[in-house]
RNA sequence: GCCGAAGUGGCGGAAUUGGCAGACGCGCUAGCCUCAGGAGCUAGUCCGGGUAACCGGGUGCAGGUUCAAGUCCUGUCUUCGGCACCA
């Protein structure tokens, strides 16, 4: 019994697609290219997840369209296969990564081969292949041999760097360590989070609270080595491009967020050498020098060390600034702190070292600090502020210094009104809403927005803005001060002490007595990649460094020309490999260049790129950031690598209803439950814990708009769809799926859930009714009861009707439009209505149902192959023209325009189609329901839009 | 707190430019077919009233612009996502 049985043809046309290479790319196109990228997996031992398919299948479907209307396409897929599971799993079980990555990774391909994908399989990689890691490694050593020319906003050849005679004159070894500092990869002490119980090292996000996440042990953290990446020498190019992206705007927002540029200014507050050397105020004879000195010289492009320089993006409340706070890892802290205070700064600074930066934040809500002793002078009104140390200042950002403005400043504010600090009003907010003038004015209230200077002498009765550039110009003028950009972009902290990584190309020299010289050399290009050494054993070994300080010596301590070295230790992030397999798939065997320049030329950049939003900021800042130093290194041709972003919306388990339950077995009602207190659900009012129990539908029924207990019907129960997840047990396997519905059925249906972009539940249900439509599609062609695979009799070789045609032609338009626009669910909807139409017909013209199986095939391909095939072609549908419509055979003769009188509803006339204005309004006139509606009343206005609609304005008639 | 997205039937969602709200699917109801059905077919299904024609209401809430608003404007509430002392 020939039924549509997807577990028989999906296979077969699987297994037709590989032998024939039908979806092999060419290496130079043959047509317009369009280069169409999947965000790749890690290849997790959980195998696939129904997100996965999502975006995949989009991709996909894109694809087979395009390459039906003639596009040459590059669409690829591979492995982002480093990762600390792997990892983790070979400490358990003394398994190597290797093995657990390879495993896995077949399990990926054969479920993305099951769900029948157009990739070109030969151009698969995985980031662990040494063949590939090789040019992540070569990669590594353009950034290393890179230095960031402000002036030209690019990165340039070290060679190129400009030395300065003094570091010149001191030999060879002054020149490369200057060198090394000016590298866009160099090296720093950077914190970790040490977790000696798990024995390794975690990233920030697997630390909450100063105790790891998994296990729930205790963290610290520790200054180790670190390499680093000068990806804050890109900010303003990160920024800046994205206006030529055609991204969604929500994801430029976070990135523009997450670089965080703000301009404003540097200003010096006067400290003095001698006098504040034991706290106490600047000598005055001192200041006075400084400042001549500074309206001859001007301001110095790093701080000397009789001023505090401080960072604001508002120098026109600088005469607001009633005193300045210092970060506690600030340099100056020592050298200001007066003896009397020492003490207590030297706590202060010990206990704020001890917190993480997320405890400061976290316990940020009252503020802490401590006076120094010291006082600087304001350089705007030549007044002596107090310098304090307090930890809402930030070492890391702008200066690790503040004038605090607390008229003008939040944090500012409650710091000193928990301190009784100064509060000086220096902008009028005027009539601005949000704030209580006289309040702001009194130093009783907080105003951070823009206003009108009052006590800022000569510079009283400005705006904000012309303050700001005029007092700027002034600071200038006196060498005090000057413009200045900052962001909120870090240098990206580039290494990890994992086993599991790419190994870096780097050697550190040791001199005579084995010990690290502080020079480094590179391994050559040509010589790579440098492989991972093989591990004995994985276990941690107790300390935070990195466990390739446990590999076999001969690899660990290489001797060149009768040198010796040590190896690089750390490995690089999982960013790393991800930064850059655009490129490779392009010319994925090349052993000569990363790319092959020609061939990336012609296909780059991506054109489409699809994934989950999780990777909005990091994978695609860091993308972007290395392919504009590899774009200023000459080795791409664009400036940016992806042009157009689509990220697809989480799929959540199925709706569940939730109740809540009191310890002693109660129900309460959701409304009075807090769902997100920490430590579980409790009651709002008294805290109490509750239990959230899974409610069965059939224990509940809908009271207007909301979901209540059957039973109870005053028991309120909280109605959503949750993320899926192992621990909620609510996670769906494709493999499951796929068995009972087919894959072009949950193709189809993670399309038919709901736009691409947005957030859906699952629901079996709604696979089960897109399977419905397939089983239908099968029967409008195939003869469903006869013994042998045969056409449905109605289907014959005759012209469509008039009628057939123009749903036909409607459907083709629909259709394409709609995927044009990756509007799925929308085209599946029309393709589901032609086959309810056709299906009611007795004759089915083939040609009709053969545009129809076109039209399928993206989205549904295996069924659409197999009924091509049963209409009587002996090739795979994936390279046949695209069907056309004809706009002759969807025109109407007759359109019905809807008449409204005063804007409601009251009756629908059918019209010639292009009719004019006049005639619509008469025909309008003429319907007998909208004559007795208008009789008596006097016509005001009619609006008439031909083809549209009728609108009668009326009121009563007079009299 | 700040930034972003979204609120439409019992459910997932349509409505491309301001012009007939609810396409399509699920679910539900009734009927047909069948030995049987988690199969198929037909019809109905926004809410209230009415046998019906039809009438009234309706896109989170409150206003506004317009002949006309799911769509535009102002305010507000809720949910989700991100950032979180960045001076």
């Amino acid at each position: 019994m020939p039924r549509y049985n997807p577990s028989v043809i999906e296979p077969k046309w699987q297994r037709y697609w590989a032998e024939h290479k039908t979806f092999a790319t060419p290496q130079m196109p043959a047509g317009q290219k369009l280069y169409v990228l999947d965000m790749f997996p890690y290849p997790s031992g959980d195998g696939l997840h129904v997100g996965h398919p999502e975006g995949y299948t989009a991709t996909d479907i894109i694809c087979r369209f395009e390459r039906m209307r003639g596009r040459s396409v590059m669409h690829p897929m591979g492995w982002d296969a480093f990762g600390l599971p792997a990892e983790q799993h070979a400490k358990k079980t003394g398994t190597p990564p290797r093995v657990t990555t390879e495993k896995n990774t077949s399990t990926f391909r054969r479920q993305l081969q099951m769900l029948g994908f157009s990739y070109d399989w030969d151009r698969e990689l995985a980031t662990t292949d040494p063949g590939y890691f090789r040019w992540t490694q070569w990669i590594f050593l353009q950034i290393f041999d890179t230095w960031f020319d402000r002036q030209a906003q690019r990165g340039r050849p070290i060679s190129e760097l400009p030395i300065p005679p003094e570091v010149k004159s001191q030999g060879e070894d002054a020149v490369r360590r200057y060198q090394d500092q000016h590298r866009l990869a160099y090296q720093s002490e950077a914190p970790v989070n040490w977790c000696p119980a798990l024995g390794t090292v975690l990233a920030n996000e697997e630390v909450i609270g100063g105790i790891s996440e998994r296990g729930g042990h205790p963290v610290v953290r520790l200054p180790l080595r670190q390499w680093m990446l000068r990806i804050t020498a890109y900010g303003d190019r990160l920024e800046e491009d994205l206006e030529t992206l055609e991204w969604p705007d929500s994801i430029k927002a976070l990135q523009r967020n997450w670089i965080g540029r703000s301009t404003g200014a540097e200003v010096d507050f006067f400290v003095g050498r001698e006098g504040t050397a034991q706290g106490g105020r600047p000598a005055p004879a001192e200041f006075k020098a400084w400042r001549a000195a500074r309206s001859e010289g001007g301001f110095p492009t790093t701080a000397t060390d009789d001023v505090v320089r401080i960072y604001t993006t508002r120098p026109d409340t600088l005469f607001g600034a009633t005193y300045m706070v210092l970060a506690p890892e600030h340099p100056l802290v020592a050298r200001l702190t007066s003896p009397e205070q020492s003490a207590a700064v030297k706590a202060y600074c010990e206990q704020a070292a001890r917190k993480s930066d997320l405890d400061r934040t976290d316990l940020a809500k009252d503020k802490t600090g401590v006076f120094t002793g010291s006082l600087a002078v304001n350089p705007a009104n030549q007044r002596p502020v107090p310098v304090w140390i307090a930890d809402y200042v930030l070492a890391s950002y702008g200066t690790g210094a503040i004038m605090a403005v607390p008229a003008h400043d939040t944090r500012d504010y409650e710091f000193a009104v928990t301190f009784g600090l100064p509060i000086v009003p220096v902008v009028d907010p005027g009539s601005d809403a949000t704030v209580n003038r006289d309040d702001v004015l009194a130093g009783k209230a907080v105003f951070p927005g823009e206003g009108t200077a009052i006590h800022s002498s000569a510079f009283d009765g400005l705006s904000t803005s012309d303050f700001k550039t005029k007092i700027t110009a002034d600071l200038v003028a006196r060498g005090v001060g000057r413009e200045a950009v900052n962001y909120k972009l870090r240098d990206w902290l580039f290494s990890r002490q994992h086993f599991w990584g790419e190994p870096f190309p780097v050697l550190h020299e040791l001199d005579a007595d084995g010990k690290l010289t502080g020079l480094m050399r590179i391994v050559p290009a040509e010589e790579l990649p440098v492989d991972l050494p093989e591990l004995k054993k994985f276990e941690s070994h107790g300390t935070p460094d990195p466990p390739l300080e446990q590999a076999p010596p001969d690899w660990l301590y290489p001797i060149i020309d009768g040198r010796r070295y040590k190896r690089e230790t750390n490995t690089m992030p999982q960013w790393a490999g991800s930064c850059w397999y655009y490129l490779r798939f392009l010319d994925p065997k090349n052993e000569q260049a990363l790319v092959d320049p020609q061939i990336e030329k012609t296909w780059m950049p991506v054109d489409i790129y699809i994934g989950g939003a999780e990777h909005a900021v990091l994978h695609l800042l860091y993308a972007r950031f290395w392919h504009k130093l590899l774009f200023d290194r000459g080795v791409v041709s664009t400036i940016e690598p992806f042009g157009k972003l689509v990220n697809q919306g989480m799929i959540l388990g199925e709706v569940e209803l939730t109740g809540y339950q009191k310890a002693d077995g109660a129900w309460v009602s959701v409304a009075v439950v807090d769902g997100a207190a920490e430590g579980g659900p409790e009651l709002k009012a008294s805290r109490e814990k509750v239990t959230g129990v899974r409610v069965p539908f059939d224990k509940a029924e809908k009271a207007g708009d909301v979901f209540v207990l059957k039973e109870k019907p005053d028991v309120r129960l909280d109605s959503r769809a949750y993320k899926m997840s192992k621990a909620r047990g609510n996670v769906v396997n494709p493999d499951a799926v796929v068995k009972e519905y087919g894959a072009d059925a949950l193709r189809l249906y993670e399309m038919f859930m709901g736009p691409l972009e947005a957030a859906k539940p699952w629901s079996m249900e709604g696979v089960n009714g897109v399977r419905g439509f397939l089983d239908r599609v099968w029967r409008m062609i195939t003869n469903e009861r006869a013994e042998q695979l045969e056409l449905n009799s109605a289907v014959k070789d005759v012209e469509p009707a008039s009628e057939q045609n123009r749903v036909l032609h409607k459907t083709i338009q629909g259709v394409t439009q709609d995927l044009e626009r990756m509007a799925f669910n929308t085209s599946i909807a029309k393709m589901m209505e032609f086959t309810n139409f056709f299906t009611k017909c007795d004759v089915r013209p083939r040609a009709a149902m053969e545009k129809l199986v076109l039209l399928l095939s993206p989205l549904a391909p295996h069924l659409a192959e197999e009924l091509w095939q049963l209409l009587g072609h002996d090739k795979s549908l994936a390279y046949e023209p695209w069907p056309t419509f004809d706009p002759e055979a969807i025109r109407e003769d007759n359109v019905e325009v809807p008449v409204q009188v005063n804007g409601k509803l009251r009756a629908r006339v059918t019209v010639a189609l292009g009719l004019g204005a006049a005639e619509t309004e008469q025909a309008a006139r003429a319907d007998a329901r909208i004559a007795e509606l208008l009789a008596g009343q006097t016509v005001v206005k009619v609006v008439v839009v031909p083809g549209r609609m009728v609108n009668f304005v009326v009121k009563p008639a007079a009299g």
